[in-house]
DNA sequence: AACAGGTCCAACCGCGCGTGA
DNA sequence: ATCACGCGCGGTTGGACCTGT
């Protein structure tokens, strides 16, 4: 195709951006190198063959030396771009094979939008079309209403950490994904979760903030998304080990976030109860829905105005755990809360300030990603082992915002807190992707509904498994909160139940995400009992109502 | 045949990192 | 310590091509 394309550029070189030598902007030496207008576009056969003689005789690198001495009038990033894409030897062309695609999609589940380090497990291609190709397939699958990972993925993941699990200990790191790629799972990241749980009453802020942001994308304001995202991203790209979860819970890096994000997006915001959030009652209009968290990061930054730009500003340029100790130890009586996202996840996997970053060399929790969430689970099950009497019977939320005056708050908070995690919700959106995904082609299954179809069960004809009457009955009640990830789970564990090992599986890695209070009845919900309404102990009304302050005071 | 929408992909762009002066 | 430079990475864009109506 490309070749195609080339060829025909080769006869007629190009309209606009090639001939236009006045389009250039700084990035290629100002547009000029040493008075040379330098082209841009499409490369011609010509200048390939220039640029091809050139690295013959001098070899590759010293880009910028390409053009001052082959007489290319290109700029030596272009130059560079063009031999690694199209012109270096040994370049695979063509479509993927289905198993560079399962390859992509393994490597995709543990390494995010790692594309290059993805091209070096892929002989022969580059990181832009195996860029390229994952776009196109989160587009398909969007569109499609699939989940992005296949259903093998996910449980092979889950097997596979599964029997690590049971062969290493907790402790050793259930990923043997990470482990062939010899990733570490340094031992101060299982500490600080340990550490750590004990403020997780302040982690269920994502999940809403998620779900207002991702349902300002599925209402058509995509870009009311991405801003922060994007800024954040490339703030903190190099610095996966602070915080992917950030970037990997909003966007590409956390597939399966994105899943999650896909599916709101398409389909729960239409249909899974969260109308309040997008025809708000008018006494509880924006206010009650979207800044419900004042200090809601994403929410700041989603095109809505930052209640506390500079202080925001300064956090957004900081990876989490380069905040200062004292900020930390702030944040319970901050008047503007902590960036969430970011801070959420790093919060939760950062070492205690004390541990060093050498730890946080590309721990898997940090990913945001597949191996991550299992990882999690069993970190945190793990955790329970040795926390949970003191988590038990002193921890509570109010213990470690010590004289809060929000204590009445405890309950609601420690409930949603559980129940909304950044991990439940991932794990859970996951889970439900996965298994409601039955076929087991690695890409496409038609598509068996539209979106707007989509219920509760969203997609029935991908799935055998239908939806008993009692969680017919009860989903939607309970989708009424501002709980999502409610509704997900429940419809994943419903549809697991045709996976008896997996699912059991599954359903205790669930319950440990959940924690102790919910983990039985997700357990009785797997087990096709009906959703206890109490089970949840929170609605969106008690969400909404609950004060912000209140919210605010259970901050780390 | 014409058109619209979707897909694919080459190339651009901005940013961050490493290195050396 | 600072700066400039080279380089690589990941995200985005724009246009050609494909497909369905």
């Amino acid at each position: 195709m490309s070749h195609t394309k080339h060829e025909r550029e080769d006869v007629m070189p190009s309209k606009d951006r090639t001939e236009s030598p006045l389009i250039n902007d700084g990035n290629c030496g100002g547009g000029e190198a040493g008075g040379v207008v330098l082209k841009k576009g499409p490369w011609t056969s010509v200048e390939d063959a220039i640029l091809i003689d050139y690295v013959r005789k001098h070899g590759e690198g010293n880009w910028n030396a390409v053009q001052k001495h082959s007489g290319l009038f290109r700029c030596g990033k272009s130059c560079r771009l063009r031999w690694a894409n199209h012109l270096r030897p040994n370049l695979k062309k063509g479509g993927f094979t289905q198993e560079e695609e399962q390859l992509i999609i393994e490597l995709h589940a543990k390494m995010g939008n790692k594309w290059a380090r993805m091209a070096a497990h892929l002989p022969g291609r580059t990181d832009n079309e195996i860029k390229n190709y994952w776009n196109t397939r989160i587009k398909r699958r969007q569109r499609a209403g699939l989940p992005l990972y296949p259903p093998e993925v996910c449980l092979q993941a889950l097997q596979e950490s599964h029997s690590a699990s049971a062969a290493n200990g907790l402790d050793k790191g259930p990923h043997d994904i990470l482990q062939n790629n010899s990733y570490e799972v340094p031992d101060v990241i299982f500490d600080s979760l340990k550490v750590n749980r004990n403020v997780l009453p302040y982690v269920p802020e994502l999940p809403v903030i998620s779900a207002g942001s991702m349902l300002r994308k599925g209402l058509g304001s995509s870009q009311c998304f991405m801003p922060s995202t994007i800024y954040c991203q490339k703030r903190l790209r190099e610095s996966p080990a602070f915080f992917p979860g950030y970037t990997g819970a909003v966007k590409n890096e956390c597939p399966l976030f994105m899943q999650f994000q896909d599916d709101i997006s398409d389909k729960t915001a239409g249909s899974f109860g969260l109308s309040f959030l997008i025809e708000p009652d008018p006494a509880t209009k924006n206010s009650q829905s979207f800044d419900v968290f004042p200090g809601s990061h994403a929410l700041s930054n989603g095109n809505f105005p930052a209640s506390e730009p500079t202080l925001e500003a300064v956090k957004l340029e900081l990876p989490s755990l380069q905040y200062p100790e004292t900020d930390l130890g702030n944040w319970g009586t901050l008047s503007c809360p902590p960036p969430l996202l970011e801070s959420v996840d790093a919060f939760i996997q950062s070492p205690p300030p004390t541990s060093g970053l050498e730890s946080d060399s590309l721990s898997p929790r940090n990913s945001g990603l597949l191996d991550a969430l299992l990882h999690e689970a069993k970190t945190i099950s793990g955790a329970k082992n040795h926390a949970s009497a003191k988590i038990s019977n002193s921890s509570t939320p109010g213990d470690i915002v010590e004289g809060s005056n929000f204590n009445i708050c405890e309950t609601e908070w420690e409930k949603c807190g559980e129940l909304l995690s950044p991990i439940g919700h991932s794990a859970t959106s996951l889970f439900s992707e996965c298994i409601s995904a039955s076929g087991s082609s690695l890409d496409e299954q038609p598509p068996a509904e539209t979106v707007t179809e989509s219920h509760v069960k969203s997609e029935p004809a991908e799935s055998d498994h239908v939806l008993t009457p009692e969680i017919q009955k009860e989903a939607p009640i309970r989708l009424d909160s501002s709980c999502p990830d409610t509704l997900l789970a429940s419809t994943w564990l419903e549809q697991g139940s045709g996976y008896d090992e997996d699912h059991t599986i599954l359903t205790d890695a669930i319950s440990t995400l959940l924690g102790d209070d919910l983990s039985s009845d997700y357990k009785n919900m797997a087990a096709g009992a009906s959703i206890s309404s109490q089970a949840w102990g929170l609605d969106s009304c008690a969400w909404n109502n609950m004060p912000a302050v209140c919210q605010m005071s259970e901050l780390p």
